[in-house]
DNA sequence: TTTTTTACTTACATATAAGTAAGTATATTT
DNA sequence: AAATATACTTACTTATATGTAAGTAAAAAA
């Protein structure tokens, strides 16, 4: 019991890091992300920081293994569902970056700052934008077989304009409003429709 | 004919300034852009680009501008064409950018960084993807009327779909490769068909 | 109870950023 | 020919960034 309540109180500022740097980062980008922000907002130390992770590199990348975890056990979690309810599910989850003042996604977030992360920050963001894309194009290819879905070509080129135009229209949301993105999803339900 | 030579001299480092800034930001956003950067490879000092824009945010906005006006160009240039061959001009347009190692648009690199820029650019970054988006409106409007183009649902929302999709396909293209943008490309134009 | 580990803080080093004030050579205007 | 404007450079200020080395109090292990 004061065993648990100390292994809790030893991961807390690690886990806290993380936390604010992921949201630093979706807000602002990777370069954004300073000790300062999260020392200050912690009430702690730039170098209490440098303990728990020695560069800026090691923080940002547990920042995305982390983000990959979470979209796992998000994938595991709803594949029991319908296809609808499935491609329902995966857009409720990314409409919450919008209601979160506007954050974007991960994806977006690494892609566009890509020639100024590290190359391992590059190599994960890939990795995490595979893992999507291929979890998309098997929704939509056995959607469409099972024939919940219809669309025209490959499932793969499909889910290709489908992530893009998410994780585009999240940041566009940004300049004229989260109406953008709503449009886009109604868009691309209804071009879903049997 | 001296005149004009010195007319040329005088505004070139300045015109030279503003093209590698857009550069710059293209490839690392705004934040990335220093002084710096463009006196070294210009092979003037710092103080000289502060002489022509005065701070950072001076130059941010000019860059914008230009960007605006080259697309304000473009639109004219093509304004005659068929439907079609407009949005293959567009389209062409845009793929420019990843040939040009991996640059993604102006909107894309504006709305991603959108809560590290001024607010002055905020707006002309705004300005100017309702410009764009405008235009795509139309031309939708106006080809599915006249039966060239075929889809479904309001074409605002057909030109969110679309515009957030190309800029996300731009930054996507980085992590797996220039095929994802053509492939986004192929599924738009497949689903444009009558 | 002594030793060691954990999770920090203090203090400092180093780099790079934007921005300014004052000086200067050249070209242009008067 | 003298005055002025242009397009810079030199030299400096200030702020902020990542990162490190050494010290420390409390907890855990031996």
């Amino acid at each position: 019991m004061s065993n648990l309540n100390i292994m809790k109180a030893r991961t807390d500022t690690k886990e806290k890091i993380v936390g604010l740097a992921t949201d630093i980062i979706l807000a602002g980008g990777y370069p954004s992300l300073s000790y300062q922000q999260i020392s200050s907002k912690l009430g702690i130390k730039n170098a209490a920081i440098h303990y728990h992770y020695p560069n800026k590199e090691d923080l940002g990348i547990e920042v995305i293994r982390q983000e990959v975890e979470r979209f796992e056990n998000f994938m595991a979690a709803i594949s029991g569902l319908e296809h609808w309810e499935k491609l329902e599910a995966f857009m409720f989850n990314y409409r919450k970056y919008l209601e979160n003042q506007n954050r974007i996604c991960m994806i977006g977030a690494s892609a566009s700052d890509y020639n100024e992360i590290p190359a391992l920050m590059q190599t994960a963001a890939t990795d995490y934008f595979k893992i999507i894309k291929n979890w998309f194009t098997d929704l939509l290819e056995s959607g469409r077989r099972e024939n919940a879905f219809s669309f025209r070509g490959e499932a793969s080129h499909k889910a290709s304009l489908i992530t893009s135009a998410m994780a585009g229209g999240l940041q566009h949301a940004r300049l004229i409003g989260n109406d953008h993105y709503d449009a886009i999803i109604s868009q691309i339900k209804l071009e879903l429709q049997v």
